[in-house]
DNA sequence: CCTCCGACTGGTCAACCTGTCCAGCACCCC
DNA sequence: GGGGTGCTGGACAGGTTGACCAGTCGGAGG
């Protein structure tokens, strides 16, 4: 991860459509290089995917809340799996929720979840708290996204002083 | 977004190499639909972009945080912009900070923040709270990923049954 | 009923890019 | 010095892109 990853990426998100031979040229440097820093970036892990970015208020879905979840810890069937991933398992089959993460806490999980509008997202949540090892739903509606998701800026500092730390070789 | 942009969308996640050509042998329509479908998609903005995607964990910042921040409502220095705006530049200057929404209930703004380690995640926090507007900080640290970010369910679902909703041709 | 219009098909074309291989060279470390 | 690694500049065949065309289909409207 030096600078020249740095660069490489920085143009690649701006201009994703651009070749392994036109990123050459706009860098300076051979498309054998271009080639190869790409294939260690993926290699390594840094580039997960390049798959479309999709926005989910152009599909219909422009309100986004996080749900913070509390989890039955001791199953009252204390059958098998934790309450964790019963859970887990159920807010994966629902689209609405775009991700969720256990934490640590008052809540036990958070869910970032989308929908149609306010009313909506009732919907939404009910269908969260559909699974009995969910025993409490406390939501976040997010009005207005001051920073969009981004991970330049982070690749750009990891570029910048990261020269041997977690950049293996 | 009828069903055939779903499955071009399902295709061009699993396989983002794919071209426009063998995107439309896999789905059995002619090159120019696809070509078609998939310039309406970004006209309309359901896809925002085709950069690569960084795994933050992999560059290093293995720590994810949720930072729920209370901001001064009412500027001691009663200048100019309110909290919002200021903390939104500032946290816009931190590379850590991946993403921040204004949000309902008991902080004002929630943030995504990474770091290197739960050490480093002060430094980081630190560096939010440089900010005179940040009046308080809680941390959530986020301990596993249950669900990771994804939006493809939704695209799906909303092929399914938006034929003509917010679908306006 | 007929016509218009948008969408899809299936085909062509030249130009370009990709993946892959090569030899040469500079650099660093053992 | 030797070996390894990374970058350069070049070459090649093959596949792909973007543009264009005529023809067909179905629905909306006159």
């Amino acid at each position: 991860m030096d600078e020249l990853d740095g660069r490489l990426l920085a143009l690649l998100r701006d201009e994703p459509r651009v070749g392994v031979l036109e990123a050459s040229r706009r860098l300076g440097v051979a498309r054998g290089t271009v080639q190869a820093r790409l294939d260690r970036l993926v290699a390594r892990g840094v580039v997960t995917g390049w798959g479309p970015e999709l926005d989910p208020a152009a599909l219909g879905y422009p309100v986004t809340a996080f749900l913070s979840l509390e989890i039955q810890q001791a199953p009252s069937g204390a059958s098998t799996a934790g309450g964790h991933d019963a859970v887990a398992a159920h807010l994966a089959t629902i689209p609405e929720v775009l991700e969720a993460h256990t934490t640590t806490g008052g809540g036990d999980l958070v869910a970032r979840v989308v929908a149609r509008s306010n009313t909506d997202l009732q919907r939404v949540i009910d269908a969260v708290l559909a699974s009995d090892a969910v025993v409490r739903c406390s939501t976040t509606i997010a009005l207005a996204t001051q920073v969009a998701y981004r991970t330049l800026p982070l690749a750009l500092a990891a570029a910048g002083r990261a020269e041997g730390s977690s950049a293996g070789r």
